[in-house]
DNA sequence: CATACAGGTAAGCCGTGACTTACAGTAAGC
DNA sequence: GCTTACTGTAAGTCACGGCTTACCTGTATG
C-alpha cells in the first residue's frame, strides 16, 4: 500500500519540483530552496513527506544535510501500474472475444 | 504533462477506490456509490476528476451513464516513471563508477 | 402525460494541507 | 567562546478540496 503515500507525494507540484531537482545529482535543503518559489522552511516541509513516503534519502554531512532519491521508491507505485496493465489487458482480450462471438 | 493530473487524481482514497472498482467491468454511477462510503453526489464528482484526468469514460445507455477505465490513461504516467527508472540507472552505475575508481 | 428513476450541478460547511514568520538547535570559522 | 551558516520545528493564516443536502434535467414506464 506505499504506492498511496507516493501518489499523496507526488500530487503536489512543489513536491514534484523538488523531487525532480534531485534527479541529477543529491543536493542541500539550500540548493534546493534557491530553485523553487517557496520558503526554505517550506522545502524542509516537502522533503519530510517525501522522505516519509520513501522518495528521498538524507544523509548528513556537517553542518548541512545531503539530499538524494531513494532509487527504489518508486517500485510500488510502478507494481501498482504493472497490476493494471495486464488488467487492462485482460479486459481488452476479453472485448475482442466478446465482438468476436458478437459477429 | 498528463501525469500531473493522474497523480492528483489517484491521491485521493475514494477516488482509487472507485477507480479500481472499475477494474473488473464497467459500472454505473449508482452500482459505484454502493460500494463507496460517501454519497453518489461525492461519487459523481469523484467520476467528473477521474475522466478528466483521462482515467476513465463514459457511455452514456439510455437513462444511466456506464463508466469503465480508459485503458491507456495510466501511459502518461508510467512513461514518466520510466524515464525516472533510467535516470536512477544511470545514476547508480555513476556511483559504482565512482567507488570503482576510490579504491 | 404523469410519475418515478438515474445522475449531474449548486451552495455551503468544514477539515486539511501548503505556506509564512519566528524560534531553536547544531556544526563551522574567526 | 562567540558569532555565523544551515537546517528543522512551532504556531498561525488561508485557500482549496471533499462532503452533504437540495435542486434540476432527462429518460424510461405505467
Amino acid at each position: 500500500m506505499a504506492y498511496a503515500e507516493v501518489f499523496v507525494a507526488l500530487a503536489d507540484p512543489t513536491r514534484r519540483h523538488i523531487f525532480e531537482a534531485l534527479r541529477r545529482q543529491p543536493k542541500t535543503v539550500g540548493e534546493l530552496a534557491e530553485g523553487q518559489a517557496v520558503s526554505r522552511p517550506a522545502v524542509s516541509q516537502h522533503l519530510k513527506v517525501l522522505e516519509s513516503a520513501s522518495l528521498v534519502s538524507v544523509e548528513p554531512q556537517g553542518n548541512r544535510r545531503l539530499y538524494s532519491i531513494k532509487r527504489d521508491g518508486l517500485d510500488d507505485l510502478r507494481r501498482y501500474l504493472e497490476s493494471f496493465w495486464s488488467d487492462a489487458l485482460s479486459a481488452y482480450g476479453a472485448e475482442i472475444a466478446r465482438r468476436m462471438k458478437k459477429k
